[in-house]
DNA sequence: GTATAATGTGACCGATTGGTCATATGACTG
DNA sequence: CAGTCATATGACCAATCGGTCACATTATAC
C-alpha cells in the first residue's frame, strides 16, 4: 500500500501521479514501465515519489487494486435483471466487461497484463486466473440446473470457451467498427445496430452449441 | 538478417546460441530479453555477437522467421485428408497447431508475444493478425458454400471465434490435464482420451452452434 | 517567535542495458 | 616466411534503471 504521504497529498496532484502511473503500466508491462519517467512528466523528484511508495512493486499492486475496486463498482451499478435466464445473464456479463474496457482502458489493459504475461508474483496470477475460472464454471452448472445448458457439457471446459471469448470479443468489435468506419469513438459502441447484432450472434452460436433445445 | 559469419558458425555453436536467445526471449518480452545474458550463458563475447547479428532485432526476427519457417513445415509434414468437412479440417488444423505448440514451446511463446503485447513493428503486427483473420474467414465461407456453416453466420465473426478459441485451447488443455495427474509430459497429450474427449467436445459445440443441421 | 514534524528535492549509487572498437588470434594464400 | 582476411575478444561508452540520503523547505504546534 501506497504511505500516508500519499494519500494526504492534494486531490489534484494525487490524481494526477495516478494518471500518469496508469498511462506508463497500461503501455509498458512491468518491468519496462519506468519510475523516472513517471516522476518526469509528474514534475516531482524521485525522492518525493519514495516518499508516497515503498517501490516500484508497490505502486503496480496499487495500480491493480484500483482497477479491480474500479471494475467491482462498475458491475455493481449496472446490476442486471435478477430473472433472466444463464444465456441472458451471460451476455450482460459480457456487455458489461467490454464497456468497462471501453470505458477505463488503462485499467483494463493493466489487468489484462496482469494475468497474461506473468508480470505479477506467481500466487497473485494463480489466483486470479482460478478466481475466473470458477466463478464462470458455477455459472454453467447453475444454467445446467435450471436446463439451459446440456448437462452433456463439462462445464469447466465450458467457462473457459466463455472467458477465452469473452475477453478478446471487445477488442475485435471495436477494431471491426472501427476499420469500418461505423464509428469512431469506442464509447458509444453499444449504441450501434451492428455491434448489437454481433454481440447476439455470438451469444446465439453458444446456446445452439451448448443449449438443451 | 544475420551476417554471413554467423552461417559461417560450426552448427554446434550455431544451434547453442539460437537455443540460448530462444530461451531468453520466449521467457522475456522483447525490451526485458538481454543481449548481455545470451552471450554470457552462450560463452561468447559481447563483440562476437554484434558479428553475428547487426543489432537486437536482427536477433528477433531471425528468431519470428524461425518459428513461422517452424510452423509451415510442420503444417505441411502432417496434410490432412483433403476430403474431410470443414469442422473435421478445423479440428485438424487446431490440434496441427496444438501439437506445434507442445512440440515446439519457446518458438510458440515469441510468436505469441509477437502479436499479443506491441513488440514488434506495428506493420507486422497488423499482418499477422490480418493474415489470421482472412484465413479462417476464408474456410468459413467455403464451409457456408459446402452446406456445413449456416449462411446466416457472419464469416468473420465466426473467424474471430475461431482464432480467438483455438489459441488458448492449447494451455488451458495441458493446464488442466497436468493439474489432474493426467499426464506430466505434454508431448502426449494427444494420446490421452480425456483430450480427445474435451477437444471433441469444443468442436461439438461449435459445430451445433454454427452448422445447418 | 521557536521548536518540531512532515514533505519536497535532486545529486548520487551500483547495476544493467544495447552497442562500439581497437586489438588479438588463427587460418589460408602466395 | 610474409601478407591478408575472417573471426574473436572484452574493456569501454552513454543511457537508463530502481532506489537512497543528506539536506532544504514548508506547515503545524506551542
Amino acid at each position: 500500500m501506497p504511505k500516508d504521504t500519499f494519500f494526504n497529498l492534494p486531490d489534484e496532484k494525487r490524481q494526477r501521479i495516478i494518471d500518469l502511473a496508469l498511462a506508463e503500466f497500461s503501455e509498458n508491462d512491468y518491468d519496462s514501465a519506468s519510475i523516472s519517467r513517471i516522476v518526469a512528466q509528474a514534475g516531482i523528484a524521485k525522492g518525493s515519489f519514495y516518499q508516497y511508495f515503498e517501490n516500484k512493486e508497490d505502486l503496480y499492486t496499487y495500480l491493480l487494486t484500483l482497477g479491480a475496486e474500479a471494475k467491482a463498482q462498475f458491475l455493481g451499478d449496472n446490476p442486471p435483471d435478477p430473472q433472466m435466464g444463464t444465456f441472458a445473464y451471460i451476455r450482460w456479463l459480457s456487455a458489461a466487461g467490454i464497456k468497462f474496457e471501453l470505458a477505463r482502458p488503462q485499467l483494463s489493459q493493466i489487468g489484462y497484463r496482469a494475468v497474461r504475461s506473468g508480470a505479477l508474483p506467481v500466487e497473485m496470477q494463480e489466483q486470479a486466473r482460478v478466481g475466473a475460472t470458477v466463478f464462470f464454471r458455477q455459472l454453467v452448472e447453475q444454467g445446467q440446473v435450471m436446463g439451459d445448458i446440456s448437462p452433456e457439457i463439462d462445464p469447466d471446459l465450458a467457462a473457459f470457451l466463455f472467458s477465452a471469448i469473452f475477453s478478446e470479443l471487445g477488442s475485435y468489435l471495436l477494431n471491426r467498427l472501427q476499420d469500418r468506419g461505423v464509428l469512431e469513438d469506442g464509447r458509444s459502441l453499444f449504441e450501434t445496430p451492428e455491434a448489437e447484432r454481433l454481440f447476439d450472434q455470438v451469444l446465439h452460436i453458444l446456446e445452439r452449441g451448448m443449449g438443451t433445445a
